[in-house]
DNA sequence: TGTAAAATGTTGCAAATGCAACAAATATAA
DNA sequence: TTATATTTGTTGCATTTGCAACATTTTACA
């Protein structure tokens, strides 16, 4: 995953957020940071931590959006924050910066040779959580869940460049992110073990084909 | 949607793409776009018209990533199209302007006052394209076909301003776009209207809650 | 360290859904 | 216009899945 401001030195990202009136903040865990939050038209940039960006519908159901950590963004240029039902949750102590949107375009900005830089990393990101999104698509539209378990494997594998992977997420979690029956999903699980598909010992996954 | 030379006149529309060494193409309709595309990271522009971009597992099962028109982009930024298995259909005759990813930082480029605005339209149609990816993602995470639907629906209604809207695919694409089996979807509409939910005339909707 | 909370594993059962196989209606193109 | 292809509507049936309810294990933290 890029990071917002990869490749600009200390010196030069401090200036820049200065130039971008950029406003950081500290969380502890396990707190609502959009509660506080009332632009509305803002990137929020992880410095250090993790978050969890969930959505509840009229029913109640929370489905997982995104999870986010250290150098990502989110905001109104990623998720429909402006949505009540939208819910960011620390899922650790978390440093978060906000910056304005519209900031981003600001008359100062364009004199330092570094803007470019961070344009580009700003570009790269969002299209590196349009290829997430794609992913994530790509096993939602699998038809069973046997299928969703094993495209999300097989990108698990990919990503990892091996047949032994663990899996960055709780089973509770993953059942959540494949928008599946907890245990149908573990019913599954066990059924590819037996049939000699894959082995598992905790998150750590084997693939056997 | 925003168009990526929104705000930009003619004249420099046209500078822009000499600078940025533009390629345009013409398509007749049913073509596979990307089957003569070799480069490696692009953005294509539509001008004119429209495609469907399609991804193909190993069974042959064919889902829809997107469906895009005039104005739009996709490509390496948007989709993972390095992947041979993504095909880009053109539903009508559609010119096509290829971009080559390193020419949008090129040293000739910042020269011209007109380059930000190009930037900001290019940050803004990556943010949209993933506003339309959560949409769908919000879609498919929900559990039943009925509750797809009524999504679906919601969010139609919802870009239209009114509870009486057309949508912009045929049924068949639709449970495509769902990730539904035709049938099923078919019988949940039916019901959907027996209940006193909706009309439907064609592909005009009415929601009548 | 002990205790409460959270995560994981398992199973029966009812409901939802994919699939197949049609007929009928529309749309497309020669 | 006519023939052909595509889309839409419908139904029976087998399979999959969500749901509920529970036991067991692991984790968190006071």
């Amino acid at each position: 995953m890029t990071n917002l401001f990869e490749n600009i030195n200390d010196k030069n990202i401090e200036k820049l957020k200065r130039i971008l009136k950029a406003n950081t903040i500290n969380y502890r865990k396990n707190v609502n940071v959009l509660s506080n939050v009332n632009q509305d038209n803002f990137i929020a940039l992880i410095d250090t931590g993790s978050v969890q960006l969930t959505f509840s519908d009229y029913e109640g159901n929370k489905t997982i959006i995104d999870e986010l950590s250290s150098g990502e963004i989110f905001g109104s240029l990623t998720s429909y924050i402006k949505n009540e039902e939208v819910s960011c949750i620390t899922k650790e102590p978390t440093q978060i910066t906000f910056i304005e949107y519209t900031e981003i375009t600001n008359d100062e900005i364009f004199k330092n040779d570094f803007y470019i830089i961070f344009i580009k990393n700003l570009i790269k990101l969002l299209s590196e959580q349009l290829e997430a999104k794609n992913n994530r698509i790509e096993i939602l539209t699998k038809k069973t869940t046997r299928d969703k378990i094993l495209e999300y494997f097989k990108i698990q594998s990919q990503s990892k460049g091996s047949k032994i992977f663990t899996i960055p997420l709780s089973y509770t979690e993953l059942a959540n992110y494949l928008s599946v029956d907890r245990s149908a999903m573990t019913r599954e699980i066990s059924s590819l073990k037996k049939e000699g598909f894959i082995k598992t010992n905790g998150r750590r996954i084997t693939l056997l084909y």
